[in-house]
RNA sequence: GGCCCGAUGGCGGAGUGGUGACGUAGAGGACUGCAAAUCCUCGCACCCGGGUUCGAUUCCCGGUCGGGCCUCCA
């Protein structure tokens, strides 16, 4: 067994992954504030952590996973009198912000199924509010002091604070205003007042007024209900390991009253970069999942694109690329199809005159790639031996395929390229009158029409549909990228 | 303004002090009535300028460009 290494942001270095707790692995997520839809790049992240996941499961370790959904808003602004995200969210659709947190969850949990997201915890912040002002209270004499705004936490009062993102934590020339009579620029809020006069839909009482929790403090509380403190690793995007996460651990200093970060771990994934500057929320339009589909590509595809890249590294989105992964994509399945096929007709082993795979060290070099930092770029190298029609054990190949994708997630022992023939939104036609097309040309060709048989499928590539004749489905949307 | 990261073929993206994975696109061939699909074969790249070295895409310095964080953010 190769050893499993993770690379660790606290220290900035590949380290070998001990458990805890023998035989056990504990992680933490940070999810999303659902106030909104999840655009594809905050999918990403979970499709990182869903791969930690089943590479844990892999090695043969009991997976605890917890991805928390914050249906609690956040301020848009660090200003004290902000607009609250959920809050704004109901007003303009006309509903409560319980609705709206509701609404959005389910959208999200719908997309991580799509995405074969294996289904973990999903606590909601509103859930824990009593033990947040619990948590709170415990530290509010060493560690915080008042504002007119709420309960700040005093960042000078724990060790090493902010050792995570490795930046000076001193005010520098920051771009905003900061709150009025905070001692550091670095502090935050760990309870967030009602300004006076004003009713919120979320709000709960607490010994420093009626209000609602900071957002920092959600994380710390639930990972220590839920996993117990320390755990073994904590994950999300990058963007939270320079002020989400160091706040987090300070609060878990500070309550833990020790030094520690309260993960054994800590993992951050790269963004999915867009060059069109579709994936901010407040652009209006951009990039969800539903409208990759829409335009008909299966979400397994988007899957893979982030499959080929490193998580560690910064991922270009375009149509082009994935129009790649989502072909690759097709390939493989078939591939498999054909092995299936093969092997229901009783054939033991391929003979393609293609070079024989050796399937132990394929395996072998499959699991040193994951097993360095998830590298799973040079793990679909080595999936695509087994799925690009070498020589082999016909059983052989199919476990090994089976085996790949449990960490993959790719589905494909049971996907066929039936399923992955999604009906752009756009499309002109229905798969039933491509049918009738079809027939029709398969009678010209008969009777070697061909004048007849060439305009029928002139005019199903101008309605965006490619005719294959040697393909088992025999026709696919072409799709614009 | 401060802190940090990156720059690899048409596109995406691994990796490495000395033959530059993989995918997709492209080219040629087989197949096809012709195509497409499929199969076989094959090009094509390490941002610029210095330095270290027998040798750098890989290490160091500077520049240019791109990205992130400093405010909610995957």
């Amino acid at each position: 067994m190769t050893e499993l290494k993770l690379f660790n942001s606290m220290t900035r270095t590949l380290e070998p992954f001990q458990p805890i707790h023998e035989g056990k692995a504990n992680v933490y997520t940070c999810g999303p504030t659902v106030y909104n839809y999840q655009h594809i790049g905050n999918m990403r992240a979970y499709i990182f952590a869903d791969t930690l996941g089943r590479v844990l499961s892999y090695k043969g370790y009991d997976l605890t996973h917890v991805i928390n959904i914050t249906d609690v808003g956040h301020l848009t602004s660090d200003a004290d009198a902000g607009d609250d995200k959920m809050e704004k969210a109901a007003a303009a659709q006309g509903k409560t912000a319980w609705d709206i947190a509701a609404f959005y969850q389910a959208d999200f949990e719908a997309d991580l199924a799509r995405l074969n997201i294996r289904k973990v915890q999903h606590p909601r912040a509103t859930e824990y509010v009593d033990a947040m002002i619990a948590w709170g209270t415990a530290i509010a004499d060493k560690h915080c002091y008042q504002l007119d705004s709420g309960l700040y936490f005093d960042t000078s009062t724990v060790a090493d604070y902010g050792r995570l993102a490795r930046a000076a934590t001193e005010d520098g020339e920051g771009r905003i205003d900061a709150v009025d009579g905070k001692r550091h620029a670095a502090d935050f809020a760990i309870w967030r007042k009602t300004p006076a006069g004003e009713t919120r839909q979320m709000e709960w009482d607490s010994p420093w007024g009626r209000g609602a929790p900071g957002w920092h403090l959600e994380c710390s509380v639930m990972s220590k209900e839920l996993l117990g403190h320390p755990f073994d690793i904590h994950t999300g995007g990058i963007d939270h390991r320079e002020i989400h996460h160091p706040n987090e651990i300070a609060q878990n200093q500070a309550h833990g009253n020790c030094d520690h970060s309260g993960a054994r771990m800590w993992m951050h994934n790269n963004f999915l970069i867009d060059r069109t500057g579709k994936m901010s929320k407040s652009s209006g339009e951009f990039l969800r999942l539903q409208l990759l589909i829409d335009r008909g590509f299966h979400p397994l595809a988007y899957r893979l694109m982030c499959l080929q890249a490193h998580y560690r590294s910064e991922l270009e989105f375009s149509w082009e690329g994935l129009q790649a992964a989502f072909v690759r994509l097709k390939r493989m399945v078939a591939n498999v199809q054909r092995l299936h096929e093969l092997a229901d007709q009783g054939v033991e082993e391929t003979d393609s005159g293609a070079s024989d795979i050796l399937v132990s060290l394929t395996l072998g070099q499959f699991e040193v790639s994951i097993c360095d930092d998830l590298n799973t770029p040079t793990a679909l190298a080595a999936l695509g031996l087994f799925t690009g029609g070498g020589n082999g054990k016909i059983s052989d190949l199919l476990d090994a395929i089976q085996n790949m994708d449990s960490i993959l997630g790719l589905n494909l022992l049971t996907l066929t390229r039936q399923d992955l023939s999604i009906r752009p939104k756009a499309a002109t036609l229905t798969e039933a009158e491509i049918e009738t097309a079809l027939a029709e040309r398969k009678e010209a060709r008969a009777t070697k029409d061909f004048a007849t048989s060439d305009r029928i499928r002139d005019d199903l590539i101008a309605k965006g549909v490619e005719v294959m004749d040697g393909d088992p489905l025999g026709w696919d949307w072409k799709l614009d990228v």
